[in-house]
DNA sequence: CCAAATCCGACTAAATTACTTGGGATTTAC
DNA sequence: GTAAATCCCAAGTAATTTAGTCGGATTTGG
């Protein structure tokens, strides 16, 4: 049940996105990257997903970088984890998009199982936003930097 | 945050081992296999598993097999999750056995976040029991063999 | 003794993960 | 108009994990 570190490292980019989108200045990657100790190019695979998604906004060339593509409480992580793992399903057979089915689907036991565990992780992913992230960060960092 | 083989087939297995034991007689790997369709060796290394971990036992030799160490309603699935695929956290920050800690522990936005996902899968997964399963796999089926 | 079973450890093929490498396209500052 | 900054894209690759296989030793009921 362990996240890739593309849920995880996508997350936190974006949280870090969020804390520097007060100035309407894009994020280059590289400053993403340094403070949250991610390989660059790694990342730039990572976000590049987030963009086709239209979870983040990019400006080309000198001065660039990016930005979220809404207001941080208009994300929630669930969106960005389905993005950045292709399903936070516990099994193929529950998955949101592509459901899988087994033959045996119709009186498969364990299947209830899946999709009350993933149920249970889409209500908590679902309903925290970036904004939420942000705050609980500021509440514990008070005024240091990320 | 897909469950492995192990987590999927074990949990399948000791359903099954619920179902058929009713009667005192062992339960022969090979019927869980072939009922489940599961490879007979990759099983017997599963459930070598769960009985290191006390949740099923052996009878070795002719007319063996497995039973459940303890009545089907006070096994929960977690605790087969955690055994068979050695933690169900999302992140090794928060795993439940070796909570391996980054530097920045302390003021981690995300860690919060991990947790909370893996507070919520452990209240599903600690609340059902083998017996919840064996009801609900009657309920769906009826007279029907598994 | 023999057949049915569990038990045990090593080996392996395939898939996935977590990157790296190398370059090209676009924009801005000077 | 050139250099620097930056995003964009596609391949390649090393390490790890997954999902098994294989071969045999041990135990036991009949």
């Amino acid at each position: 049940m362990r996240l890739s570190t593309k849920g995880r490292y996508g997350v936190k980019a974006m949280v870090d996105l969020a804390l520097h989108s007060g100035d309407e200045q894009p994020v280059p990657i590289k400053d993403i990257a340094d403070r949250q100790e991610i390989s660059e190019h790694y990342l730039e695979q990572l976000i590049a997903g987030l963009r086709k998604a239209g979870l983040v906004k990019s400006v080309r060339g000198a001065q660039g970088g990016y930005m979220l593509a809404q207001a941080p409480d208009a994300i929630v992580v669930g969106d960005l984890l389905r993005t950045l793992e292709g399903t936070i399903a516990p099994a193929d057979c529950v998955a949101e998009d592509k459901p899988v089915n087994c033959e045996r689907a119709d009186n498969c036991v364990t299947r209830i199982l899946w999709e009350k565990i993933h149920d249970s992780i889409n209500s908590v992913v679902n309903s925290i936003t970036l904004q939420d992230m942000v705050n609980e960060y500021k509440r514990l960092n008070g005024q240091e930097s990320m």
